[in-house]
DNA sequence: TTACAAACCTAATGCTTATTAGTTTTTGTA
DNA sequence: TACAAAAACTAATAAGCATTAGGTTTGTAA
């Protein structure tokens, strides 16, 4: 039978987990089947363990994956001299980014968490939280700064970080907008808001 | 065994329906087990099947009571007269309060829905596309009369569609902000913005 | 060419699943 | 008090699941 052929850069591991990202997305990680995966990788599924721990691990993998890259970025922009309004438009921009270039793997970070077995599922949401008080923060010290309204800033990260999450829905049917237009409308919009 | 009592205004497949929005809800749609309704019911699995046909059937029943209810609404602001703004102010308060009020049902519906099998599937994609068109038309209206700013009407419906279905989040660590400033901080955010 | 390890395969294990069949209990009514 | 219908139960079915065991093929390097 025909070998997979990793990539210089990716291992077959890195495959795995990759056609794993798609198939959790598409289908959900109860209902994806280690047979599925096989199929998608061009193996039979007792194969795969020749690769991967378990089912499990994979889900694991792309969860903590796609959490630390958001906690490094949030490392990174606090540590830059800027305003705190320049620092929240940064993240929005990263977000924004990180949803189109790595749909697949934010997709089943944001949905798929839920299956995680502990203690990963715990250190996921531990995680989580601790990256929207660091937001929040942020938000806090850019309205004392009189950078941002007098407003709720927990309201405020939540409504942020959704409408980013949603982007999800733009990727799902492809419309004829640039990324660039789209990201700065979007900033925009959470920024500036949308009446006149 | 006991029996359910069903209160008058519930019968019991509202009851097993009810039980299932909320196990949907915490478990996913795929790793929701009959057994576990039916423990949460107060009876055994193959007892279900006395009051309900299929456990697809419940979350078809769930998927589309949620959007018959925002069409619902959106039908009726539509046929208000008012304007284009204000009526996109009442379909997000809309949205908040269906989100706080009916959480379970539609939170399945947002995130279990891909579950649907054919022909409802479908159907249900269909219907939320129309949904969405008709809100970018308000939208679109609402430019054409001023009374927004200049900017594109989908990236804006789905900043303001994403944002509210965000606060599921708001309800699964509840802050103790009242319902109210929460409904008003969004309404707000989403119209107006957060920069000064 | 031979040897070794990595990666594949088939077959099997044991568990869980939704659902059906058939029977018994409960309930409401005449 | 008896009867019929509704709703519960137990037992069984058939399928699907992740994973393990054990043996075979393949690629690499001595």
């Amino acid at each position: 039978m025909a070998r997979i052929k990793p990539g210089k850069n990716a291992s077959k591991r890195d495959v795995i987990t990759q056609k794993a990202a798609a198939l959790f997305k598409n289908k959900g990680f109860s209902s994806a089947s280690m047979r599925e995966l096989a199929e998608a990788v061009g193996v039979e599924a007792p194969s795969l363990y020749n690769h991967i721990g378990s089912k499990s691990e994979l889900l694991q993998g792309i969860c903590f994956k796609v959490a630390n890259a958001f906690t490094s970025y949030l490392d990174s922009a606090e540590n830059t001299p800027a305003a705190n309004a320049a620092r929240i438009e940064q993240i929005i921009r990263f977000h924004i980014r990180m949803m189109l270039d790595h749909f697949d793997e934010v997709y089943v970070a944001n949905h798929e968490w839920k299956h995680l077995k502990e203690p990963y599922l715990s250190n996921f949401l531990i995680q989580r939280r601790g990256y929207e008080k660091r937001l929040i923060t942020l938000l806090v010290n850019g309205i004392a700064a009189k950078e941002f309204k007098q407003t709720n800033p927990y309201v405020a990260v939540l409504t942020i970080l959704s409408a980013v999450r949603g982007l999800e829905f733009w990727q799902q049917h492809k419309k004829n907008i640039s990324s660039q237009v789209l990201e700065d409308d979007m900033v925009n919009h959470l920024l500036k808001g949308i009446t006149k």
